[in-house]
DNA sequence: GGTAGGATTCTCT
DNA sequence: GAGAATCCTACCA
């Protein structure tokens, strides 16, 4: 995984990142649930322009962007071409389970990832992580093992742009935080 | 210096 | 299914 592969529309990367194995500091799992956003997008931190708040998704692509949801959850976003990241939202646990579950204080693998804050929160990010670069540690990923099949839908929890059809979702995974967009 | 908003999660009913 | 918890940042006065 080196720089070039994120210098691209955030929307091309998130369709890709599914099925990917991202580790942090040897923990982590296979990529099962993205979301794009960019800079024409209302609903992305980075549609009003750089700040300093949002400043890694102006930086160099291939960091990281980590911010703070709702005061409580910590969200882990990989920068793409400047103005625009993907979310990672989930990711299906193999390797540190007993880490992640240390973490969450949670048995259930299958909710040990399912969503951005609980990603974030197993797999031990916070605003420490910002800005750093993806294509060294403690950063570490892996191909696909075989073929994925990824399906698209509309956004979650978010309240403009919520028709943009650019979650991206391994089809079938267990591991991802909705199945299916219902209302939220 | 003060206020509003935010890409969520957990718990209880 | 609905409501509460919580805190940092941006923006306006």
């Amino acid at each position: 995984m080196d720089a070039a592969f994120f210098e691209r529309p955030a929307a091309t990367v998130a369709a890709e990142l599914i099925g990917h194995v991202l580790l942090v500091e040897g923990v982590g799992g296979a990529i099962v649930e993205t979301e794009a956003y960019d800079r024409t997008d209302p609903a992305s931190h980075s549609f009003s322009g750089p700040t300093k708040r949002n400043a890694s998704m102006f930086g160099p692509p291939g960091r990281a962007y980590v911010y703070r949801s709702y005061g409580l959850h910590w969200c882990l976003n990989l920068v793409c071409e400047p103005g625009s990241a993907v979310l990672l939202r989930a990711l299906a646990p193999t390797q540190g389970l007993d880490t992640m579950r240390a973490r969450r204080g949670l048995a259930d693998p299958r909710r040990l990832c399912a969503g951005p804050g609980r990603l974030a929160q197993a797999l031990g990010i916070d605003s420490l992580y910002d800005g750093l670069p993806l294509d060294r540690m403690p950063f570490a990923w892996g191909a696909p093992e075989g073929p994925v099949s990824v399906a698209a839908t509309t956004r979650i929890g978010i309240t403009k742009g919520a028709d943009t059809p650019w979650r991206f979702l391994l089809a079938g995974s267990a591991f991802v935080s909705r199945p299916l967009p219902k209302s939220r």
